[in-house]
DNA sequence: GCCCTAACCTATTCAACAA
DNA sequence: TTGTTGAATAGGTTAGGGC
């Protein structure tokens, strides 16, 4: 095993910090990475810790991203009318990360031992590769989707006989373009134990 | 024990970039 | 133009911590 699986330790965010981060949101649910990052400048945290939060609101308060029929009655509930208006004019993403040969082959091996490293695992890589750890996560999250993605497809293509044999095989799957290994019960068991 | 919510997950889409 | 892949999203689950 791999370092270990633990989260990140909950974030306590201070009033003041909530304050600030409710009227953002109240404001422009959607930031863009600029307002990401002064926001973060400004409570003095992190920001991937804005984003999750970001996240978290949008789900729990039903954001509804397009003006449809519904109302915005949680976001409304907080005393603002608004906020789609600047969806129309999308804040810019975050650059493009782009991975050096070296940097990718140290992922794809952290990958192949474990594809759900814990904060202190991704810590290590990021500090190993000269990345923030949140790009870690991210990079992290799309290798899983896309190796359940190629699976599926692989599957699919299958004739049902073979199916059943690859799903035999599953445990031992193999990417067709690094060799990584990834179990096939990845969400439904959530056993993060390897 | 329940509730709230940060952390984290998958699935999907958007978009930058190389071939 | 197309394929690859990092970034962002929706929607869901897990788990820490306050009550």
């Amino acid at each position: 095993m791999v370092g270990t699986n633990h989260r990140r330790s909950r974030t306590k965010f201070t009033e003041d910090q909530l304050k600030i981060l409710i009227n953002t949101f109240n404001q422009k649910p959607y930031p863009g990475y600029a307002t990401k990052q002064k926001l973060a400048l400004e409570i003095n945290t992190e920001e991937s810790r804005i984003q999750i939060w970001f996240q978290n609101r949008r789900a729990r308060f039903g954001f509804q991203k397009t003006p449809g029929p519904k109302t915005l009655e949680s976001s409304q509930s907080h005393g603002q009318d608004q906020p789609y208006m600047e969806l129309q004019s999308r804040e810019a993403r975050r650059c493009r990360t782009i991975y050096s040969t070296s940097q990718l082959r140290t992922l794809i091996e952290a990958f192949m031992k474990n594809p759900y490293p814990g904060i202190d695992c991704r810590e290590q890589l990021a500090k190993e590769i000269g990345v923030p750890e949140s790009r870690v996560q991210i990079w992290f999250q799309n290798r899983r989707s896309r190796f359940h993605l190629q699976r599926k497809r692989e599957v699919v293509s299958l004739e049902p006989e073979d199916q059943g044999k690859i799903s035999e095989g599953l445990q031992g799957a193999e990417d067709t373009q690094n060799g990584t290994n990834f179990p096939s019960n990845s969400h439904s068991s959530r056993a993060r134990t390897w």
